[in-house]
DNA sequence: CTCCAGATGACAGGAAGCTGACAGGAGCGG
DNA sequence: CCGCTCCTGTCAGCTTCCTGTCATCTGGAG
């Protein structure tokens, strides 16, 4: 079982490295982003161990740049600790699992073998409220169990409320992370893209909160 | 902090259940998987705790089902020692951790209380007086579980005094947090919108300190 | 009883959000 | 390299309802 480990800090990757070799991996070692997701594109891994703060290129766009190319090898990132923003945006950048630094070894392992089982065609990592399931692997939306056509905006749209589900998110962060550098004030990009979700899912799926932004009722 | 605890060994069930009253959680003792399920889907608990093997149910089968309902409360399970297979069919399952048996209490609690914390992200954070429920994750205002509709104004007024209740809030701190520009002297924006709160929620919510200021008493 | 901070009802200007139409442009197949 | 399709941001028009102001009451303190 060939995996690759992405992570800067020399005494991490040393320590990772060993763990999985003694846990029966192969283990291919890269320091550099840009570097990392090169391999990740051109080899054939069981799964890949990121970490988010890598020189040249960010892990996130690691992830997604895998992803946008159609690769769906499994990924957990290294995150830090109760770092929210991080772990939300790991996932939904097409992250499989996380894991808060600093961890043991035996959990890393645990979880890495999950993930790696999960892509085997087993259970996916999916969030649902009520008929509406989002499948983050498959970076889906099914309503009773037929798909939804999303557009990548879209998607990452209700994956984000979904993922941030029982809470509103103000349009202020909807912008923000949808990473579209166009969003200005007085643009009405964030509504228009919410009408297009609207009119794709069940109706009383997002709520407004007038002033305040939008929400999915758990 | 209310958990739930499904064992169906009742030396652990007994043994586990006391100490985590010891430690100040509220406990709910279930020995049947089935049963388990049916009161994790319809209470609110802080956690479970699950053992993996269950009578009627399996505890893989239990988490499963909670998941697929999108229920996100964190679960612990109890695996037997060394069981790697159980371990990663309990996290791809959708646990949050697991705890080989044998265990040490404090352990046990320690882990319990990470995964709570992990989970803090999801929780509601709110605050009680009498039957008016503040939610600032849903920034939202229920009587008696029933949500009363606010303008931004109006939630930030009773948000403000409900984070400072047993404190009298003056006018001009009220103005200044609710930062509208537009507040002069000789306004009395302040008190029509006392009044706009006064006429959705309970009547003596609200106290009036004559040239003092407004008070939510605790 | 008097006075004045506070309460209330009415109102108008405008902020926030929804929708349909449109066009530039990215992605894709040929 | 061309042409087609679909994505996505912009715009204008419209609706809803928020919110500060004003004029007028009310009631408690002294």
């Amino acid at each position: 079982m060939r995996v690759l480990l992405i992570e800067d800090d020399s005494r991490i990757r040393r320590d990772v490295g060993t763990a999985l070799e003694a846990a029966g991996f192969v283990v291919d070692t890269e320091t550099d982003g840009e570097v990392g997701w090169y391999m990740g594109e051109n080899e054939t891994y069981a799964a890949a161990i990121l970490d988010l703060g890598l020189p040249h290129m960010d892990g996130l766009a690691v992830i997604k740049r895998w992803r946008n190319a159609g690769r769906d090898l499994p990924v957990l990132i290294l995150t830090a600790r109760g770092s929210w923003t991080e772990r939300v945006e790991g996932i939904n950048a097409g992250a499989d699992d996380y894991l808060p630094k600093p961890f043991q070894m035996d959990e890393l392992i645990a979880r890495l073998r999950a993930i790696i089982r999960r892509s085997a065609g087993h259970a996916a990592a999916t969030i649902a409220v009520g008929d509406t399931v989002l499948d983050t692997r498959q970076m889906r939306v099914t309503v009773r169990g037929v798909p939804v056509p999303l557009s990548p905006q879209e998607y990452r749209l209700i994956a984000y409320l979904m993922l941030n589900k029982g809470r509103v998110v103000p349009q202020q962060e909807l912008a923000e992370h949808l990473q579209s550098v166009h969003f200005e004030r007085a643009s009405n990009a964030i509504e228009v893209l919410v009408g297009r979700v609207r009119r794709k899912l069940p109706d009383a799926l997002i709520e407004t909160r007038r002033g305040f932004g939008y929400m999915i009722a758990e």
